[in-house]
DNA sequence: TGAAATGTTGGGGCG
DNA sequence: ACGCCCCAACATTTC
Protein backbone atom coordinates (compact mmCIF):
# COMPACT_ATOMS: atom_id res chain seq x y z
CA UNK A 1 0.00 0.00 0.00
CA UNK A 2 1.83 3.03 -1.24
CA UNK A 3 1.97 6.43 1.24
CA UNK A 4 1.16 4.66 4.25
CA UNK A 5 3.10 4.13 7.15
CA UNK A 6 2.83 1.29 9.24
CA UNK A 7 0.93 1.53 12.34
CA UNK A 8 3.22 0.66 15.39
CA UNK A 9 0.59 -0.33 18.16
CA UNK A 10 2.11 -3.86 19.05
CA UNK A 11 -1.47 -5.58 18.64
CA UNK A 12 -3.29 -6.15 15.70
CA UNK A 13 -6.48 -7.73 14.65
CA UNK A 14 -7.58 -9.72 11.47
CA UNK A 15 -11.32 -10.11 10.47
CA UNK A 16 -11.40 -12.82 8.53
CA UNK A 17 -15.00 -13.05 6.68
CA UNK A 18 -14.72 -14.27 2.75
CA UNK A 19 -11.10 -14.45 2.59
CA UNK A 20 -10.56 -17.95 4.71
CA UNK A 21 -6.87 -18.69 3.55
CA UNK A 22 -3.60 -17.44 5.19
CA UNK A 23 -1.82 -17.33 1.85
CA UNK A 24 -2.25 -14.54 -0.46
CA UNK A 25 -3.95 -12.60 2.10
CA UNK A 26 -3.52 -8.64 2.05
CA UNK A 27 -5.38 -8.01 4.96
CA UNK A 28 -3.04 -10.85 7.15
CA UNK A 29 -0.19 -9.69 5.75
CA UNK A 30 -0.51 -6.33 7.01
CA UNK A 31 -1.97 -7.65 10.35
CA UNK A 32 1.26 -9.90 10.33
CA UNK A 33 3.20 -6.97 10.62
CA UNK A 34 2.57 -5.81 13.83
CA UNK A 35 4.07 -8.47 16.62
CA UNK A 36 0.74 -9.68 17.68
CA UNK A 37 -2.19 -10.48 16.02
CA UNK A 38 -5.77 -11.41 17.27
CA UNK A 39 -7.42 -13.57 14.62
CA UNK A 40 -11.14 -13.14 14.34
CA UNK A 41 -14.07 -14.84 13.00
CA UNK A 42 -17.42 -13.73 13.38
CA UNK A 43 -21.03 -15.95 12.83
CA UNK A 44 -23.25 -13.51 12.36
CA UNK A 45 -27.58 -14.46 12.55
CA UNK A 46 -28.65 -11.40 12.26
CA UNK A 47 -27.97 -10.90 9.10
CA UNK A 48 -30.65 -9.47 6.23
CA UNK A 49 -32.61 -12.25 5.05
CA UNK A 50 -30.62 -11.72 1.65
CA UNK A 51 -27.03 -12.37 3.31
CA UNK A 52 -28.52 -15.43 5.45
CA UNK A 53 -26.08 -18.32 4.39
CA UNK A 54 -28.14 -21.47 3.18
CA UNK A 55 -27.75 -25.20 4.51
CA UNK A 56 -25.31 -26.42 1.79
CA UNK A 57 -23.33 -22.66 2.31
CA UNK A 58 -23.03 -23.44 6.13
CA UNK A 59 -21.75 -26.89 5.12
CA UNK A 60 -18.74 -24.98 3.63
CA UNK A 61 -18.01 -22.55 5.72
CA UNK A 62 -18.05 -25.00 8.73
CA UNK A 63 -15.13 -26.52 6.71
CA UNK A 64 -13.78 -23.61 5.83
CA UNK A 65 -13.03 -22.40 9.63
CA UNK A 66 -11.87 -25.61 10.91
CA UNK A 67 -9.51 -25.55 7.72
CA UNK A 68 -8.04 -21.97 8.84
CA UNK A 69 -8.25 -22.23 11.93
CA UNK A 70 -6.21 -25.43 11.75
CA UNK A 71 -3.40 -23.41 9.48
CA UNK A 72 -3.52 -20.39 12.29
CA UNK A 73 -2.76 -23.24 14.83
CA UNK A 74 -6.09 -23.40 16.75
CA UNK A 75 -5.66 -19.50 17.09
CA UNK A 76 -8.97 -17.96 15.11
CA UNK A 77 -11.19 -16.48 17.56
CA UNK A 78 -14.68 -17.78 16.65
CA UNK A 79 -17.75 -16.05 18.43
CA UNK A 80 -21.02 -15.20 16.98
CA UNK A 81 -22.72 -11.93 17.40
CA UNK A 82 -23.00 -8.46 16.01
CA UNK A 83 -20.03 -7.49 14.61
CA UNK A 84 -19.81 -4.14 15.43
CA UNK A 85 -20.38 -5.23 19.38
CA UNK A 86 -18.02 -8.41 18.91
CA UNK A 87 -15.30 -5.74 17.37
CA UNK A 88 -15.51 -2.84 19.72
CA UNK A 89 -15.43 -5.53 23.09
CA UNK A 90 -12.32 -7.26 21.58
CA UNK A 91 -10.52 -4.94 20.78
CA UNK A 92 -10.89 -3.08 23.79
CA UNK A 93 -10.36 -6.07 26.18
CA UNK A 94 -7.22 -6.99 24.27
CA UNK A 95 -5.87 -3.59 23.77
CA UNK A 96 -5.76 -3.51 19.78
CA UNK A 97 -4.37 -0.98 18.02
CA UNK A 98 -5.01 -1.88 14.36
CA UNK A 99 -7.75 -3.94 12.26
CA UNK A 100 -7.76 -5.03 9.04
CA UNK A 101 -9.63 -6.69 6.65
CA UNK A 102 -10.75 -7.44 2.92
CA UNK A 103 -12.97 -5.63 1.04
CA UNK A 104 -16.60 -7.52 0.60
CA UNK A 105 -19.03 -5.99 -1.99
CA UNK A 106 -22.57 -6.58 -1.63
CA UNK A 107 -24.58 -3.38 -0.42
CA UNK A 108 -25.42 -4.44 3.08
CA UNK A 109 -21.74 -5.48 3.42
CA UNK A 110 -20.53 -2.19 2.41
CA UNK A 111 -22.88 -0.22 4.37
CA UNK A 112 -21.90 -2.19 7.77
CA UNK A 113 -17.87 -2.22 7.47
CA UNK A 114 -18.35 1.82 7.03
CA UNK A 115 -20.35 2.33 10.38
CA UNK A 116 -18.07 -0.05 11.76
CA UNK A 117 -15.14 1.59 10.32
CA UNK A 118 -16.28 4.56 11.47
CA UNK A 119 -16.76 3.33 15.00
CA UNK A 120 -13.88 1.94 15.53
CA UNK A 121 -11.81 4.91 14.30
CA UNK A 122 -13.77 6.80 17.16
CA UNK A 123 -11.88 4.90 19.40
CA UNK A 124 -8.83 5.27 18.37
CA UNK A 125 -7.72 2.14 16.50
CA UNK A 126 -6.37 2.58 13.23
CA UNK A 127 -8.29 0.44 10.20
CA UNK A 128 -7.58 -0.61 7.11
CA UNK A 129 -9.20 -2.50 4.24
CA UNK A 130 -7.46 -4.33 1.29
CA UNK A 131 -8.37 -5.76 -1.75
CA UNK A 132 -8.13 -9.72 -1.29
CA UNK A 133 -10.86 -10.93 -3.59
CA UNK A 134 -10.95 -9.47 -6.93
CA UNK A 135 -8.41 -9.19 -9.77
CA UNK A 136 -9.46 -5.78 -10.13
CA UNK A 137 -11.38 -3.54 -8.16
CA UNK A 138 -14.99 -2.11 -9.32
CA UNK A 139 -13.99 1.49 -8.63
CA UNK A 140 -10.58 1.18 -10.35
CA UNK A 141 -11.75 0.36 -14.03
CA UNK A 142 -14.61 2.83 -16.35
CA UNK A 143 -14.79 4.22 -19.43
CA UNK A 144 -13.15 6.62 -20.32
CA UNK A 145 -15.79 9.05 -19.80
CA UNK A 146 -15.29 8.05 -16.14
CA UNK A 147 -18.86 5.74 -16.09
CA UNK A 148 -18.94 2.05 -15.57
CA UNK A 149 -19.52 -0.56 -18.22
CA UNK A 150 -22.28 -1.77 -18.75
CA UNK A 151 -20.99 -4.62 -21.51
CA UNK A 152 -18.83 -7.59 -20.54
CA UNK A 153 -16.75 -7.71 -23.35
CA UNK A 154 -15.31 -3.78 -23.30
CA UNK A 155 -15.17 -3.95 -19.59
CA UNK A 156 -12.91 -7.30 -19.47
CA UNK A 157 -10.93 -5.96 -23.04
CA UNK A 158 -10.42 -2.57 -23.03
CA UNK A 159 -11.05 -1.74 -18.96
CA UNK A 160 -9.28 -5.03 -17.14
CA UNK A 161 -6.78 -6.08 -19.47
CA UNK A 162 -5.43 -2.83 -20.30
CA UNK A 163 -5.21 -1.76 -16.74
CA UNK A 164 -2.64 -2.28 -14.24
CA UNK A 165 -1.70 -6.39 -13.89
CA UNK A 166 -3.52 -8.04 -10.94
CA UNK A 167 -1.54 -8.66 -7.85
CA UNK A 168 0.82 -11.82 -7.83
CA UNK A 169 0.29 -14.12 -4.71
CA UNK A 170 1.79 -13.89 -1.69
CA UNK A 171 2.65 -16.33 0.79
CA UNK A 172 1.83 -16.86 4.28
CA UNK A 173 3.43 -14.52 6.15
CA UNK A 174 4.89 -14.84 9.74
CA UNK A 175 2.36 -14.24 12.20
CA UNK A 176 2.89 -14.07 16.23
CA UNK A 177 -0.07 -14.84 18.00
CA UNK A 178 -1.60 -13.05 20.55
CA UNK A 179 -1.80 -15.47 23.75
CA UNK A 180 -4.62 -16.10 25.05
CA UNK A 181 -7.05 -18.70 26.11
CA UNK A 182 -10.14 -16.69 25.04
CA UNK A 183 -8.71 -16.74 21.10
CA UNK A 184 -7.69 -20.08 21.39
CA UNK A 185 -10.25 -22.53 18.90
CA UNK A 186 -11.01 -26.08 18.54
CA UNK A 187 -13.16 -28.21 16.37
CA UNK A 188 -15.77 -28.14 19.01
CA UNK A 189 -16.04 -24.85 19.25
CA UNK A 190 -16.31 -24.28 15.74
CA UNK A 191 -18.88 -26.93 15.86
CA UNK A 192 -20.94 -25.25 18.33
CA UNK A 193 -22.11 -22.49 15.82
CA UNK A 194 -24.16 -25.42 14.69
CA UNK A 195 -23.69 -25.08 10.99
CA UNK A 196 -23.82 -28.53 10.22
CA UNK A 197 -27.31 -30.36 9.22
CA UNK A 198 -28.63 -31.94 11.70
CA UNK A 199 -29.78 -34.73 9.58
CA UNK A 200 -27.09 -35.92 7.48
CA UNK A 201 -27.58 -35.43 3.81
CA UNK A 202 -23.89 -34.72 3.71
CA UNK A 203 -22.23 -37.77 3.73
CA UNK A 204 -22.47 -37.21 -0.19
CA UNK A 205 -20.68 -34.38 -0.45
CA UNK A 206 -18.23 -34.81 2.08
CA UNK A 207 -16.82 -37.35 -0.31
CA UNK A 208 -16.83 -35.18 -3.22
CA UNK A 209 -15.49 -31.93 -1.70
CA UNK A 210 -12.36 -31.34 0.14
CA UNK A 211 -13.02 -27.76 1.59
CA UNK A 212 -10.01 -26.06 2.70
CA UNK A 213 -7.42 -24.25 1.63
CA UNK A 214 -5.24 -27.40 0.58
CA UNK A 215 -8.22 -29.22 -0.93
CA UNK A 216 -8.65 -25.26 -3.25
CA UNK A 217 -5.09 -25.85 -4.15
CA UNK A 218 -5.76 -29.63 -4.94
CA UNK A 219 -8.45 -28.84 -6.93
CA UNK A 220 -6.46 -25.97 -8.68
CA UNK A 221 -3.55 -28.20 -9.87
CA UNK A 222 -6.26 -30.83 -10.69
CA UNK A 223 -8.07 -28.67 -13.14
CA UNK A 224 -4.45 -27.35 -14.94
CA UNK A 225 -2.96 -30.71 -15.50
CA UNK A 226 -6.23 -32.43 -16.67
CA UNK A 227 -9.13 -30.30 -17.59
CA UNK A 228 -8.21 -26.73 -18.81
CA UNK A 229 -6.70 -27.61 -22.84
CA UNK A 230 -9.92 -29.06 -23.39
CA UNK A 231 -12.01 -26.95 -21.13
CA UNK A 232 -13.66 -25.31 -24.04
CA UNK A 233 -15.60 -28.22 -25.26
CA UNK A 234 -15.65 -30.39 -22.17
CA UNK A 235 -16.90 -27.60 -19.74
CA UNK A 236 -20.28 -28.31 -21.38
CA UNK A 237 -20.46 -31.45 -20.85
CA UNK A 238 -22.46 -32.10 -17.32
CA UNK A 239 -21.32 -36.00 -16.88
CA UNK A 240 -17.25 -35.59 -17.05
CA UNK A 241 -15.34 -33.15 -14.88
CA UNK A 242 -14.76 -30.61 -17.18
CA UNK A 243 -15.18 -27.80 -15.42
CA UNK A 244 -12.97 -25.96 -12.70
CA UNK A 245 -15.30 -26.55 -9.64
CA UNK A 246 -12.94 -23.44 -7.96
CA UNK A 247 -16.66 -21.94 -7.21
CA UNK A 248 -16.70 -22.63 -3.85
CA UNK A 249 -13.16 -22.09 -2.70
CA UNK A 250 -13.52 -18.92 -4.15
CA UNK A 251 -16.87 -17.58 -2.90
CA UNK A 252 -15.38 -18.45 0.67
CA UNK A 253 -12.09 -17.19 0.05
CA UNK A 254 -10.04 -20.48 0.41
CA UNK A 255 -8.38 -19.62 -2.95
CA UNK A 256 -8.44 -15.92 -4.10
CA UNK A 257 -9.36 -15.46 -7.90
CA UNK A 258 -5.24 -14.27 -8.20
CA UNK A 259 -3.96 -17.82 -7.27
CA UNK A 260 -6.30 -18.97 -10.04
CA UNK A 261 -5.29 -16.46 -12.45
CA UNK A 262 -1.76 -16.84 -12.19
CA UNK A 263 -1.43 -20.45 -11.73
CA UNK A 264 -3.26 -20.81 -15.33
CA UNK A 265 -0.84 -18.29 -16.86
CA UNK A 266 2.26 -19.77 -15.04
CA UNK A 267 1.41 -23.09 -16.62
CA UNK A 268 1.27 -21.87 -19.80
CA UNK A 269 3.95 -19.30 -20.14
CA UNK A 270 2.19 -16.54 -19.48
CA UNK A 271 0.05 -17.06 -22.73
CA UNK A 272 -3.80 -16.88 -23.75
CA UNK A 273 -2.86 -18.96 -26.83
CA UNK A 274 -4.76 -22.02 -25.90
CA UNK A 275 -8.62 -21.47 -26.15
CA UNK A 276 -9.29 -23.19 -23.18
CA UNK A 277 -7.08 -21.13 -21.24
CA UNK A 278 -8.11 -17.94 -22.49
CA UNK A 279 -11.97 -18.90 -22.39
CA UNK A 280 -11.15 -19.59 -18.63
CA UNK A 281 -9.72 -16.75 -17.69
CA UNK A 282 -12.99 -14.65 -19.36
CA UNK A 283 -14.96 -16.86 -17.13
CA UNK A 284 -12.87 -15.54 -13.67
CA UNK A 285 -13.65 -12.05 -16.00
CA UNK A 286 -17.05 -12.83 -15.76
CA UNK A 287 -16.93 -12.81 -11.92
CA UNK A 288 -15.04 -9.90 -11.96
CA UNK A 289 -18.24 -8.42 -14.37
CA UNK A 290 -20.69 -9.79 -11.18
CA UNK A 291 -19.31 -7.80 -8.92
CA UNK A 292 -18.19 -5.19 -10.96
CA UNK A 293 -22.58 -4.65 -11.44
CA UNK A 294 -23.23 -5.14 -8.28
CA UNK A 295 -20.71 -2.43 -7.07
CA UNK A 296 -22.17 0.14 -9.47
CA UNK A 297 -25.80 -0.98 -9.64
CA UNK A 298 -26.31 -2.03 -6.04
CA UNK A 299 -29.94 -3.39 -6.61
CA UNK A 300 -29.11 -6.22 -8.87
CA UNK A 301 -29.86 -8.23 -6.49
CA UNK A 302 -33.59 -7.34 -5.90
CA UNK A 303 -34.47 -5.46 -9.22
CA UNK A 304 -34.21 -5.96 -12.87
CA UNK A 305 -31.23 -4.04 -14.40
CA UNK A 306 -33.62 -3.31 -17.41
CA UNK A 307 -36.03 -1.60 -15.91
CA UNK A 308 -38.44 -2.51 -19.14
CA UNK A 309 -38.76 -5.95 -17.18
CA UNK A 310 -40.71 -4.32 -14.03
CA UNK A 311 -43.87 -4.50 -16.48
CA UNK A 312 -42.94 -8.25 -17.00
CA UNK A 313 -46.14 -10.38 -16.39
CA UNK A 314 -44.62 -13.27 -14.67
CA UNK A 315 -46.67 -15.85 -13.35
CA UNK A 316 -47.10 -17.20 -9.46
CA UNK A 317 -47.82 -21.06 -10.12
CA UNK A 318 -46.49 -22.50 -6.50
CA UNK A 319 -47.45 -26.10 -8.49
CA UNK A 320 -44.91 -25.22 -11.24
CA UNK A 321 -42.63 -23.76 -8.84
CA UNK A 322 -42.23 -26.66 -6.55
CA UNK A 323 -42.51 -29.10 -9.31
CA UNK A 324 -39.15 -26.87 -10.51
CA UNK A 325 -37.28 -27.28 -7.07
CA UNK A 326 -38.32 -30.91 -6.94
CA UNK A 327 -36.54 -32.11 -9.85
CA UNK A 328 -40.44 -33.40 -10.93
CA UNK A 329 -41.20 -31.12 -14.00
CA UNK A 330 -40.99 -33.99 -16.16
CA UNK A 331 -38.09 -33.02 -18.56
CA UNK A 332 -35.13 -34.73 -17.68
CA UNK A 333 -32.30 -32.53 -17.53
CA UNK A 334 -33.88 -30.26 -15.81
CA UNK A 335 -35.30 -32.62 -12.88
CA UNK A 336 -31.68 -34.12 -13.36
CA UNK A 337 -30.13 -30.91 -12.75
CA UNK A 338 -32.38 -29.48 -10.22
CA UNK A 339 -32.00 -32.83 -7.94
CA UNK A 340 -28.02 -32.77 -8.00
CA UNK A 341 -28.54 -29.64 -6.35
CA UNK A 342 -30.57 -30.90 -4.17
CA UNK A 343 -28.58 -33.79 -3.10
CA UNK A 344 -25.27 -32.09 -3.57
CA UNK A 345 -25.38 -28.69 -3.35
CA UNK A 346 -23.57 -28.26 -6.56
CA UNK A 347 -24.93 -28.53 -10.36
CA UNK A 348 -23.23 -28.34 -13.23
CA UNK A 349 -22.73 -25.27 -15.24
CA UNK A 350 -24.24 -25.60 -18.39
CA UNK A 351 -27.05 -27.10 -16.23
CA UNK A 352 -28.12 -24.06 -14.26
CA UNK A 353 -28.18 -22.19 -17.90
CA UNK A 354 -30.41 -25.16 -18.68
CA UNK A 355 -32.97 -25.32 -15.95
CA UNK A 356 -32.95 -21.31 -15.32
CA UNK A 357 -33.96 -20.89 -18.90
CA UNK A 358 -36.93 -23.25 -18.29
CA UNK A 359 -38.11 -21.36 -15.28
CA UNK A 360 -37.89 -17.76 -16.36
CA UNK A 361 -39.39 -19.22 -19.95
CA UNK A 362 -40.95 -22.06 -19.77
CA UNK A 363 -42.46 -21.74 -16.48
CA UNK A 364 -42.51 -17.41 -16.72
CA UNK A 365 -41.95 -17.56 -13.13
CA UNK A 366 -39.91 -14.55 -11.69
CA UNK A 367 -35.76 -15.39 -11.80
CA UNK A 368 -36.00 -13.97 -8.34
CA UNK A 369 -37.47 -17.12 -7.09
CA UNK A 370 -34.77 -19.18 -8.88
CA UNK A 371 -32.25 -16.88 -7.52
CA UNK A 372 -33.78 -17.42 -3.77
CA UNK A 373 -33.69 -21.53 -4.66
CA UNK A 374 -30.40 -21.20 -5.52
CA UNK A 375 -29.23 -19.13 -2.88
CA UNK A 376 -30.47 -21.83 -0.60
CA UNK A 377 -29.05 -24.97 -1.78
CA UNK A 378 -25.61 -24.23 -3.74
CA UNK A 379 -22.79 -24.63 -1.93
CA UNK A 380 -21.20 -21.75 -3.73
CA UNK A 381 -24.07 -19.19 -3.72
CA UNK A 382 -22.72 -16.32 -4.00
CA UNK A 383 -25.07 -13.17 -4.40
CA UNK A 384 -22.45 -11.39 -6.81
CA UNK A 385 -22.72 -14.28 -9.35
CA UNK A 386 -26.27 -15.24 -8.32
CA UNK A 387 -28.07 -12.17 -9.17
CA UNK A 388 -26.17 -11.18 -12.19
CA UNK A 389 -26.26 -15.31 -13.33
CA UNK A 390 -30.36 -15.26 -13.30
CA UNK A 391 -30.38 -11.78 -14.55
CA UNK A 392 -28.40 -12.75 -17.49
CA UNK A 393 -30.71 -15.75 -18.20
CA UNK A 394 -33.86 -13.92 -17.72
CA UNK A 395 -32.96 -10.97 -20.47
CA UNK A 396 -33.21 -8.47 -17.42
CA UNK A 397 -29.99 -7.65 -16.60
CA UNK A 398 -26.63 -5.93 -18.39
CA UNK A 399 -25.73 -7.22 -21.29
CA UNK A 400 -27.44 -9.88 -21.07
CA UNK A 401 -28.73 -12.82 -23.17
CA UNK A 402 -31.44 -11.25 -25.21
CA UNK A 403 -35.29 -12.58 -24.15
CA UNK A 404 -36.05 -14.64 -27.22
CA UNK A 405 -32.99 -17.06 -26.64
CA UNK A 406 -35.03 -19.90 -25.07
CA UNK A 407 -32.92 -23.06 -24.39
CA UNK A 408 -35.22 -26.56 -25.80
CA UNK A 409 -33.73 -28.72 -23.00
CA UNK A 410 -34.79 -31.60 -25.17
CA UNK A 411 -31.78 -30.35 -28.02
CA UNK A 412 -29.43 -29.16 -24.86
CA UNK A 413 -29.89 -32.35 -23.48
CA UNK A 414 -29.23 -34.26 -26.52
CA UNK A 415 -26.31 -32.22 -27.62
CA UNK A 416 -24.72 -32.04 -24.30
CA UNK A 417 -25.61 -35.57 -22.67
CA UNK A 418 -25.78 -37.91 -25.80
CA UNK A 419 -25.88 -40.59 -23.80
CA UNK A 420 -27.66 -39.81 -20.64
CA UNK A 421 -24.96 -40.52 -18.63
CA UNK A 422 -25.79 -37.15 -16.55
CA UNK A 423 -29.55 -37.73 -16.65
CA UNK A 424 -29.66 -41.58 -15.54
CA UNK A 425 -27.58 -41.20 -12.39
CA UNK A 426 -29.65 -38.49 -11.04
CA UNK A 427 -32.88 -39.91 -12.60
CA UNK A 428 -31.95 -43.54 -12.44
CA UNK A 429 -35.86 -44.43 -13.04
CA UNK A 430 -35.01 -43.60 -16.47
CA UNK A 431 -32.35 -46.24 -16.76
CA UNK A 432 -33.92 -48.63 -19.12
CA UNK A 433 -35.08 -46.29 -21.71
CA UNK A 434 -33.38 -45.77 -24.66
CA UNK A 435 -31.39 -42.87 -26.10
CA UNK A 436 -34.01 -41.85 -28.25
CA UNK A 437 -37.02 -40.53 -25.96
CA UNK A 438 -33.97 -40.29 -23.00
CA UNK A 439 -34.89 -36.70 -22.93
CA UNK A 440 -38.67 -36.40 -23.96
CA UNK A 441 -39.92 -39.37 -22.52
CA UNK A 442 -43.43 -38.00 -22.91
CA UNK A 443 -43.28 -38.90 -26.51
CA UNK A 444 -42.18 -42.53 -26.04
CA UNK A 445 -45.10 -44.84 -27.15
CA UNK A 446 -46.82 -46.62 -24.31
CA UNK A 447 -44.72 -49.72 -25.28
CA UNK A 448 -41.37 -48.41 -25.42
CA UNK A 449 -42.22 -46.93 -21.88
CA UNK A 450 -43.74 -50.15 -20.89
CA UNK A 451 -40.00 -51.89 -22.05
CA UNK A 452 -38.49 -49.57 -20.02
CA UNK A 453 -40.62 -50.15 -17.00
CA UNK A 454 -42.05 -46.84 -17.04
CA UNK A 455 -45.28 -45.99 -16.10
CA UNK A 456 -45.65 -41.58 -16.87
CA UNK A 457 -47.10 -39.59 -13.92
CA UNK A 458 -46.91 -42.70 -11.69
CA UNK A 459 -42.45 -43.72 -12.14
CA UNK A 460 -41.57 -40.49 -13.68
CA UNK A 461 -43.78 -37.40 -14.08
CA UNK A 462 -45.20 -36.64 -16.92
CA UNK A 463 -43.89 -33.13 -18.65
CA UNK A 464 -45.29 -30.09 -16.89
CA UNK A 465 -46.18 -27.74 -19.60
CA UNK A 466 -45.58 -28.32 -23.59
CA UNK A 467 -42.15 -26.69 -24.67
CA UNK A 468 -44.07 -25.54 -27.96
CA UNK A 469 -46.02 -23.50 -26.67
CA UNK A 470 -44.46 -22.43 -22.94
CA UNK A 471 -42.16 -21.18 -25.60
CA UNK A 472 -44.51 -19.37 -27.93
CA UNK A 473 -46.39 -17.79 -25.00
CA UNK A 474 -43.13 -16.21 -23.40
CA UNK A 475 -42.60 -14.81 -26.43
CA UNK A 476 -45.80 -13.01 -26.50
CA UNK A 477 -45.32 -11.93 -22.81
CA UNK A 478 -41.94 -10.54 -23.99
CA UNK A 479 -43.55 -8.89 -27.15
CA UNK A 480 -45.62 -6.90 -24.43
CA UNK A 481 -42.78 -4.76 -22.66
CA UNK A 482 -40.52 -3.84 -25.61
C1' DT B 1 -23.17 -19.42 -23.71
C1' DG B 2 -30.27 -20.94 -29.10
C1' DA B 3 -33.85 -22.46 -31.82
C1' DA B 4 -37.41 -22.12 -35.19
C1' DA B 5 -38.80 -20.32 -39.47
C1' DT B 6 -37.70 -19.18 -43.83
C1' DG B 7 -34.72 -19.01 -47.90
C1' DT B 8 -31.36 -21.08 -51.18
C1' DT B 9 -28.96 -24.59 -53.57
C1' DG B 10 -28.03 -28.71 -55.92
C1' DG B 11 -28.38 -33.62 -56.81
C1' DG B 12 -31.35 -37.25 -58.24
C1' DG B 13 -35.70 -39.38 -59.74
C1' DC B 14 -38.75 -39.21 -63.30
C1' DG B 15 -41.65 -38.29 -67.29
C1' DA C 1 -31.00 -34.52 -73.10
C1' DC C 2 -34.18 -31.65 -70.69
C1' DG C 3 -37.29 -29.58 -67.46
C1' DC C 4 -39.73 -30.29 -63.39
C1' DC C 5 -40.36 -31.58 -58.77
C1' DC C 6 -38.82 -33.13 -54.36
C1' DC C 7 -36.19 -32.63 -50.52
C1' DA C 8 -31.90 -32.91 -48.04
C1' DA C 9 -28.36 -29.87 -46.64
C1' DC C 10 -26.89 -25.69 -45.69
C1' DA C 11 -27.44 -20.50 -44.98
C1' DT C 12 -29.93 -16.58 -43.40
C1' DT C 13 -33.38 -14.30 -40.88
C1' DT C 14 -36.39 -13.85 -37.15
C1' DC C 15 -37.97 -14.41 -32.58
Amino acid sequence: MPNTTQNDAPRSLIWFRQDLRVKDNPALINAAKHEHVLAIYIFDESLPDKAKLGGASKWCLHHALISLNDALDGNLMVVSGNPEDVLATVCKEHDIGAVYWNRMYEPWAISRDTDIKKELKSQGIDVRSSNGSLLWEPMQVLKKDETPYKVFTPYYKNGCLNAAHPRYPERKPHIGFVTSVEAQTDDAKIAALALLPTISWDTEIDKQWNISEQGAQYKLERFITEAIEDYNEDRNIPSIRGTSQLSPYLHFGLLSPNQAWYAVHDAFDGSREKKGVYVYLSELGWREFSYYLLFHFNDIQNRNFNKKFDNFPWQQNKKYLQAWQQGNTGVPIIDAGMRELWQTGYMHNRVRMIVASYLVKNLMIDWREGERWFWDCLLDADSASNSAGWQWVAGSGADASPYFRIFNPVLQGEKFDKQGEYVKKYCPELKALGNKYLHKPWEASSEELADANIVLGKDYPGHLVDLKTSRRRALDAYSTIK
